[in-house]
RNA sequence: GUCCCCAUCGUCUAGAGGUUAGGACAUCGCCCUUUCAAGGCGGUAACACGGGUUCGAGUCCCGUUGGGGAUACCA
């Protein structure tokens, strides 16, 4: 059986353009481009886009786009298989001459009506192999009287055998499929026909694919020998779901790429999520890089069991990527979302000290910007509940104008601002937490976020004496809004 | 219905006959601390069940149960 991973393998990942990439995609590729990374070889790029229908450019666009920003790199493609079709249909032909295949005159009805028989009766429905014998003259009769026909595959009667990385050894019984259809009677060539074809021709040593293909390749199999080619080496992944231990849907939150991206997750953290989700190195790594994987690789240590997606750890990694992440390297991850909260024009300088104040605090992009956004805007909004037992000490605001007046005095450094806080707190015989509170609250809004001499110093000396008073004003007036709205 | 695949903490997993069943997320507690995080330390928590095989089974075999997939002129 051929399990030689030491050389250079050929590996494809074939997605049909639906409208979006799914995470179950996205981990099919990331393990074709780990093997590739690891054994050498190319990586095809291949858009199963035979279905018409629902196939578009701008879909087709959209998942190289999405396997892009994931960080998936290929080699050759992406190749359509829509623009193959007269080849498969070539190939076919090639089957019909060699016998390997005949034409069937029996009408989706006539079949309708057996299969539902046949489960009626307890059973699975096999093709009867109504027109598998044919006469010449009788076949030439029925296209004469323009009888549309399919072309369907001469499956042998054997055990089919092939190897899969994921779980060993396969064998199936015969009777796991029938003369199943290579060639519609519209001409088009289907699914089966095609993968086989184009495997063969981009001579693809490995499929890695989804465990719902595994019920298809014993159809594969007995295709790639009529042609005379060399089987590949399957491997067939467990399926992700969903915390119902469903497929993964939609109601849990976000499936695709696109989704993950657009709520600020990293796609290095994407990429190492969902390498793991199926996969281990076997020791206690968690964190771990493309390139990283890509040594380390080793197909024996895939999952046979299907995995429950959990959004939490892929938040808690989205976290840890962005605490060890600097300013530069997450940039252009990060300019959409400060587009989005009005920062794009922010200075350089001012957003990066804000940033890595706030970057333990966060857990994704959006989080992120959104925790940072007051230190750039005119006027602060309390949250209403929090400043309640602000408004209940009569002489804060006193107490505030106080530190107020001394922040003007000094340098505007975290510690001569401690210090200052301080000497004002003992002056006034307060506990320093009476004024740190309250300063907080003017500042940010908020009862949490950084240490409060570091938010206080990363404000700024004007802005800071700005929001006091503004401050100092909202509780005078009892906590309510300013009389003069025009 | 029939065929196929799977089964270790709530979740992701380590474990290739002899382990106090390890790690991570989540959760709980403590430390740090002006707050919230981050970080550190610690706790709760798993071999689905029943039969074999074996001196010995989470590991091997067979059932049961449970979950999933496939049963198309979709891919």
């Amino acid at each position: 059986m051929a399990n030689d991973l030491n050389g250079p393998v050929r590996v494809r990942f074939a997605p049909s353009p639906t409208g979006f990439l799914h995470v179950g995609g996205v981990r099919t590729a990331i393990y074709n481009e780990l093997l590739r990374l690891h054994c050498g070889g190319v990586f095809v790029l291949r858009i199963e886009d035979t279905d018409k229908a629902r196939s578009d450019e701008a879909m087709t666009r959209q998942i190289q786009d999405a396997l892009s920003w994931t960080g998936i790199r290929w080699d050759e493609g992406p190749f359509l298989q829509s623009e193959r079709q007269p080849r498969h249909a070539e190939r076919a032909t090639e089957l019909l001459a060699a016998d390997q295949a005949y034409r069937c005159f029996c009408t989706s009805e006539e079949l309708e009506a057996q299969r539902a028989e046949a489960q009626k009766a307890g059973g699975s429905f096999r093709y009867p192999r109504t027109c598998a014998h044919l006469s010449e003259d009788e076949i030439a009769r029925r296209m004469e009287a323009g009888q549309t026909f399919v072309v369907r595959f001469r499956a042998p009667e054997v055990n089919i055998k092939f190897f899969d990385l994921v779980r060993g050894a396969m064998e199936f019984g015969p009777e796991s499929i029938d003369d199943f259809i290579l060639v519609r009677s519209d001409g088009s060539p289907t699914y089966h026909m095609s993968v086989v074809c184009d495997d063969i021709d981009m001579a693809i040593t490995h499929v890695i694919r989804g465990e719902d293909h595994l019920s298809n390749t014993p159809k594969h199999v007995p295709l790639f020998q009529a042609f005379g080619a060399a089987v590949p080496t399957f491997a067939h992944l467990p399926l992700i779901l969903g915390p119902d231990k469903k497929r993964l849907s939609k109601r849990f939150g976000a499936t695709s790429v696109e989704e993950f991206r657009a709520e600020g997750i990293l796609p290095e953290a994407l990429y190492n999520y969902m390498a793991l989700l199926g996969w281990s190195p076997g020791d206690d790594q968690e964190i771990l890089l493309r390139e990283e994987m890509g040594r380390i690789f080793d197909v024996d240590r895939l999952n046979v069991s299907a995995a429950v997606f959990d959004r939490e750890k892929l938040l808690w990694m989205n976290g840890q990527y962005l605490i060890a992440a600097t300013l530069e390297e997450i940039r252009p991850h990060l300019d959409p979302f400060l587009a989005e909260a009005a920062l794009t024009g922010a200075d350089p300088a001012r957003l990066s000290t804000v940033l890595d104040l706030h970057k333990t605090r966060a857990r994704t992009l959006r989080e992120l910007v959104q925790s940072i956004v007051f230190y750039f805007r005119d006027e602060i909004p309390y949250e209403a509940d929090l400043t309640k037992k602000f408004l209940a000490d009569p002489e804060l605001p006193v107490h505030l104008a106080a530190l107020r007046d001394r922040f003007a005095e000094v340098e505007f450094d975290k510690d001569a601002l401690e210090a200052a806080l301080r000497a004002v707190a003992e002056e006034r015989g307060l506990k320093p937490s009476v004024l740190i509170h309250p300063t907080r609250m003017a500042l940010s809004g908020t009862n949490c976020g950084p240490p409060l001499f570091d938010l206080v110093a990363a404000m700024g000396k004007d802005e800071t004496s700005r929001h006091l008073g503004h401050f100092i004003a909202y509780l005078r007036r009892g906590g309510a809004l300013p009389e003069h709205q025009d």
